[in-house]
DNA sequence: TATATATAGTTAGCTTGGCTAAGTAATATG
DNA sequence: CATATTACTTAGCCAAGCTAACTATATATA
């Protein structure tokens, strides 16, 4: 990081963007580990929630909705199916497209497994102090705007 | 992501941690193409930013800080190395010990390299309302503590 | 002092998750 | 009907994480 000094009147947005990413990369280094239990990587997490908030979406969108390209997205749905997380179904009206729907199986495991891996997280939060907790929660939603309009 | 409600007086702890670590994830992967120019992954810059700032630290400490095991930071560092932006030096009193140090040209590439990653994010951020940039500079720190506390 | 143990790194080999390029099958379009 | 275009898959590459097992050095102890 460079170097910190006293911070001038508006806050630099070139250190807090440092900082930022900084902080991000070690937050996930830190929670992947907890994976370990519900044997579901965060890529994996990610996909099978958005999987299941979208009802039944296709690959194309899942990819879209990850960021990431199409063969890989085929490769997460394949794990995902493989651990019987997911059903592959073929579109109703468009052959090309394939349909991902969450098994009940993959609800279930998707609670467990979310709650377990950011649990760990959620407890340090918890003992934060209140307005530090709000202050947090708020800024959120400017972190979360903010990635939304990344390239 | 939990569904969305209207928020409790204290803030859920449980579902701010699902929101941060989903908002690093994304964060992350949206930063990840912006590697391309100065050919330095997010995991190599974070080490050379670390040996820029710690002088000459071991492989050893260079893991540590990082929280990888030490074949991960032999591979990292021997890629840094092999790019010629840092170099292994014996350490003085303890032979089974190496020490990294940043070539000139690691310093020239770090700043250059991590500028040019970070600065869309930087742009996104000086598009802020001062307040919200205030307060996101303010919680990074709160951030920054917890995700020094996570096991 | 000689031997045993502990520590720091490395090597080997596995897994996952990213990518591009190229292929197949289905749909749209001229 | 022929040709694009689109959606996904396959093949194959690379980076970054891991564990297990090895080497070399330092330290502790009998």
């Amino acid at each position: 990081m460079p170097t910190r000094r006293a911070r001038p009147p508006g806050a630099d947005a070139g250190l807090v963007a440092d900082r930022l990413h900084s902080a991000a990369i070690h937050l996930l280094r830190r929670l992947r580990r907890e994976d370990d239990a519900s044997r579901l990587s965060a890529p994996r997490l990610s996909v099978l929630s958005v999987v299941v908030a979208a009802g039944a979406p296709t690959l194309g969108a899942l990819a879209t909705a990850e960021q990431v390209r199409p063969p890989t997205m085929t490769r997460l749905v394949a794990a995902l199916e493989d651990l019987g997380l997911v059903a592959r179904e073929p579109d109703a009206t468009d052959g090309r497209q394939v349909r991902v729907r969450a098994t009940a199986k993959g609800r279930a495991v998707l609670a467990r497994g979310r709650a377990r891996r950011v649990d760990v997280l959620a407890d340090r939060l918890r003992a934060l102090d209140p307005a530090e907790l709000g202050a947090l929660d708020e800024t959120l939603a400017v972190i979360e705007r903010v990635v939304r309009t990344l390239p």
